[in-house]
RNA sequence: GGCGCGUUCGUCUAGUGGUCUAGGACGCUGGCCUCUCACGCCGGUAACAGGGGUUCGACUCCCCUACGCGCUACCA
């Protein structure tokens, strides 16, 4: 069998944010056709909202630009079926439902709401499976010119099947069969002219000829009438594959973004989110829960993810290619993709993973690249001038390669603030300051000493610090416990943090000394 | 209510009738390393929803039940 020209498309409506899990749908279908040498479009779904598509259209664009899932036509692209906004069609999906019309594969309704209603729910009460009587079907100009005598409006519905079954394959559920007699009498077009989506969706898809539909699985009951769609129209039907939905972190529940506060109780969320309110405080960014929220891309960006991380995690939600292999770039997620390998059950969201996934690839970047994802951090947050001067940068390089693994997000670089303050002008911790200093007499004393011979020490490096306060301790008959604490506390006001000898090159030997002997002054004004 | 989909460690998953006393990863956890924290290394915890079949043999096939989710819109 002939595969044909693979095209997929992702379909968003356009609501103002990037949905995680509409990016995992998006990510499938992108993969698919990178994989087959296809096209992915992008086509806006805005039939209901006409007003503002642009402004809400753009953080869509800009969440997939970012994350290198980029499209072949579409918005800004172009391409041999423009238009792609709905909005700008409904010339064409007039004339579908002209054509199903004429050929009886719709009907005008004009049933009142209320009428309509009515009937639904006296099957409801009587617990049968509700069907339309079709009493105020026109099929003929009579009957039309009858009901609109009567004052009455129409809307277009499908005239559905009822009897037999519509069956179909889908790559990743297998042979679907459904009851037409299950399927309602869909409205298609308003009384307004204007279309509603399955009608659409099946126009778009056979006019921009659509190969696969590679969508969520909330889609699949919707299958049999776009299937009905399709036929009656003429159109080839695109191979089907619907996706498990992607869910809460610890429920099976799909993951919406309405829920944050929900979520929040979740431990491992909220961890998340504090993180990256935490930084987006720093750089004075305004967190509104619309966008600032672990459930839409924007949040990851702010905060400093990579997109490879993201989308390395998002590929594992519901897809696997073996019983190990986690890491994939993204030439070999291209090369190895495939439909089969989906798997059938929902996926829960897990910040953790994200997270361990952020780590291992913010570990792994190049100097280079690492340090100029953490610069604008410190520039936003008034830290450093901008643009940084080369010997800022130097200094930031030198705290990179110290802090190393405690860096995952680039905006954890703001967990080192004191290293850029004024040497008056960060603060201690209250409760380190008091334990390594207030209450520590004797490592006081110790560092009282080290303060005096400060100036001796010409060689600041890391590597001559260590062997300087080995040497140290050893003269003193202690421990290097009991002089690296209160070093700590003294010139960064914490109590953890990475290598002290770093530390204390980075901040320099005249940091050092003002910052023992502020640390000394506060013990005691304390006293 | 009807229809449909799903169900392996807390989470993501491997597993397509015997190699499964169920493997990996994240998490959690014990230890080592050590100036704290982190990293790293070694170890541990923990799962086939339940019940019936089919079969010499079932996580794998069939049926039922339970639970979860979705659709059943003049939303997408």
């Amino acid at each position: 069998m002939a595969l044909p020209q693979v095209r997929v498309r992702f379909a968003p409506s356009p609501t103002g944010y990037l949905h995680i899990g509409g990016v995992r749908t998006a990510l499938f279908n992108w993969l698919f056709a990178r994989h087959h040498g296809g096209k992915f479009i992008l086509r806006v779904d805005d039939t209901d909202q006409a007003r503002n598509v642009h402004e809400a259209l753009q953080p869509i664009m800009d969440g997939f630009k970012w994350l290198g899932i980029d499209w072949d036509e579409g918005p800004g692209m172009g391409g041999p079926h423009a238009p792609y906004f709905q909005s700008q069609r409904s010339d064409i999906y007039a004339e579908a439902v002209e054509k199903m019309l004429g050929d009886g594969y719709a009907y005008r309704d004009f049933s009142k709401p209320e009428e309509f209603a009515a009937e639904r729910q006296t099957a409801e009460k009587e617990k049968r499976q509700f069907i339309y009587s079709r009493t105020w079907m026109a099929e003929t100009e009579d009957e039309v010119k009858k009901f609109e005598a009567e004052g009455r409006e129409s809307v277009v519905r499908l005239k559905m099947p009822r009897e037999g079954k519509c069956e179909f394959s889908d790559m990743v559920r297998g042979d679907m069969s459904f009851e037409w007699g299950g399927e309602q009498d869909h409205v298609i077009q308003r009384k307004d002219g204007s279309c509603l989506y399955h009608l659409t969706s099946v126009v778009d898809d056979g006019a921009f000829e659509i190969s696969h539909v590679i969508r969520a699985i909330e889609h699949l009951p919707n299958t049999p009438r776009q299937i009905f769609i399709a036929q009656s129209l003429g159109l080839e039907l695109p191979i089907y594959a619907h996706l498990p939905f992607v869910a809460e972190p610890g429920s099976s529940h799909k993951l919406s973004k309405r829920k944050l506060d929900k979520y929040l109780k979740n431990r491992d969320f909220k961890v998340l989110y504090d993180h990256g309110e935490n930084i987006a405080q720093k750089i004075g960014y305004s967190a509104s829960p619309e966008t600032f929220n672990p459930v839409i891309v924007d949040f990851y960006r702010e905060i400093g993810f990579l997109p490879d991380a993201i989308i390395n995690y998002l590929l594992l939600l519901g897809w696997s290619l073996d019983d190990k292999t986690e890491d994939f770039t993204r030439a070999a997620m291209i090369q190895e993709f495939s439909l089969d390998r989906i798997n059938k059950a929902p996926a829960s969201f897990d910040p953790q993973k994200l997270t361990s996934f952020q780590s291992r690839y913010m570990w792994r970047l190049e100097m280079k690249e690492k340090l100029d994802m953490v610069l604008p951090y410190l520039e936003k947050s008034g830290l450093i001038q901008s643009p940084p001067t080369e010997e800022i940068k130097s200094k930031v390089r030198a705290i990179l390669e110290a802090a190393n693994e405690r860096i995952s997000f680039a905006g954890d670089i703001l967990d080192y603030t004191e290293l850029f303050l004024a040497d008056d002008a960060f603060e201690y911790e209250e409760k380190a300051f008091r334990k390594r200093l207030v209450n520590a007499e004797a490592q006081r004393d110790l560092l009282v000493k080290l303060r005096n011979v400060l100036p001796d020490i010409t060689d600041f490096s890391a590597e001559n610090l260590d062997n300087y306060l080995h040497t140290f301790v050893e003269r003193e008959g202690v421990g290097m416990g009991m002089i690296v604490h209160a070093i700590r506390v003294a010139i960064t006001g914490k109590a953890v943090g990475f290598g002290l000898f770093d530390i204390m090159s980075i901040i320099g030997k005249a940091g050092c000394k003002n910052r023992i002997d502020r640390a000394l002054q506060l013990v005691a004004q304390q006293q």
